[in-house]
DNA sequence: CGGTATGTTCGACCATGCTGAACAGCGGTC
DNA sequence: GACCGCTGTTCAGCATGGTCGAACATACCG
């Protein structure tokens, strides 16, 4: 672990959770070092374009360059380049929003924001992040994973977002043991009171889950009686048409029908 | 300068530039490193989750923390805020798509991208980037930057992207000189064939442009006798309340009506 | 099976990164 | 206007961390 480099991405992570911008001081404090080491860091990074300084207050802020690499990497995404095609052809099918999704250490980020066909102002999400217990596109992916991986996340803290936000690692494994047997995973209000989700794994060529696609909206809708399997349905065949375009061997992770 | 989170940067960049992904004997190559360096560097950045490794070809690519990185700083950034319910009242008035861009490094890069409403499929830019020169967008901004900045722009090569781009020092100054005295650029085919725009500057609260806005589309159509002065003037118009809501001083670097 | 090219590991060396101390500038208070 | 507190910035000495040559392990190809 090169040191220097560890601790300029530890001060892009700082500046990057909250705060719009924040001062020498404040990000030497928060991450236990000197001043001149911090401003030396940072006029590295501001000379790389990853970040700016506020001429006027003197405080530094993420800079142009991230959102360029974000782009690029999202260009270079081959999940969300296969999937894009399927999620709007699902989001017309199933009239709802579809999300495809990769996992980010303890939480799952949306790469590709389907809005629902017809709807009025809609947030696009790409970039967002959710804890990945909380949400159907994080279990879809975590149940499929080997089992010394779900246990290194299942032994990390996991956050309430809601009053119904599973948190104890056996009723988490349940649910990732639902997922697992089904196929699809499927959340209610555990990220946002009011939301669902219903995702379903991809994998890649190595039969590895490299991502998740699923539908997320209002609980009511999506959980009906009569929408639920219809809609779990759909994402599911969906993501396996997307696992073949990556390659993924037939029935690779995903349960046989 | 510190080197080895230069170098660092220097990897993220080379990874975020076309190819999807690279291995280490081929970054060593671009970067003029020794293979060991570069695969510290790399292994650092894996750690941090702004690099990942393709296990089965032993490659290397941009990973998920970028896009989050990405993301933070449109979250961030207070001109992107303050635009967001403008770019969209003006794509609406003028029914065209607006964009809002800010200058990284010899680029300007758009932070937001108001789709033309009742269009079929677009493709959505945040993050792209085109050469300042090339761009209405980019126009705007440094022609209301100190002359300083202006000349160590203009003495970077400037690319030519079709048969209309400007490429010489004179042109460009000519171009940045009627952008000053109108307060709004205008971009006939520079970047694309067949697409023009028109933008002006948004300046903040020390009087300094800090990204421009403007519209893009098909040259035929904004660039109509009877088109141009009524988008230039809603433009402009919606520049300088964007200044406005950003603290701008009065005519604070626009000219006065 | 041999050759080639890759990613990875190891350890010696020295160049670089780190930090305490000090300074410059700014805003607030009296 | 003087003083104080706090910030970002600069400097130089020192210790450590980063670099890289050499070697190795692995995979692929003919």
């Amino acid at each position: 672990m090169i040191q220097s480099v560890d601790r300029a991405a530890r001060i892009l992570h700082e500046l990057g959770s909250g705060s719009p911008s924040l001062g020498v001081t404040e990000l030497a404090s928060r991450l236990g070092l000197a001043k001149p080491t911090v401003h030396g860091l940072l006029r590295t990074l501001e000379q790389c374009g990853l970040v700016s300084q506020d001429i006027a207050t003197g405080r530094y802020a993420l800079g142009p360059g991230v959102l360029q690499l974000g782009n690029a990497y999202l260009a270079g995404s081959e999940l969300r380049a296969r999937s894009m095609l399927r999620a709007r052809a699902l989001a017309g099918q199933l009239d709802e929003v579809v999300w495809v999704g990769v996992l980010a250490e303890a939480e799952v980020m949306v790469v590709h924001h389907e809005f629902r066909p017809g709807d009025g102002v809609q947030i696009l999400e790409v970039g967002a992040t959710i804890p990945w217990h909380a949400s159907a596109l994080g279990q879809a992916i975590v149940a499929f994973l080997p089992d010394g991986e779900v246990d290194g996340l299942l032994s990390r803290p996991l956050r309430a977002l809601t009053g119904r936000t599973r948190t104890t690692p056996e009723a988490v494994r349940k649910a990732l043991a639902s997922a697992f047997d089904k196929g699809v995973a499927v959340e209610n209000q555990e990220a946002n009171v009011g939301d669902a989700g219903i995702a379903a794994p991809v994998f890649d060529h190595s039969g590895r889950p490299v991502g998740s696609i699923g539908v997320v909206g209002p609980a009511d809708r999506l959980l009906q009686r009569q929408s639920k399997p219809r809609l779990s349905r759909a994402v599911l065949d969906t993501a396996r048409a997307i696992s073949r375009d990556l390659g993924a061997p037939s029935h690779g992770g995903h349960r046989p029908s």
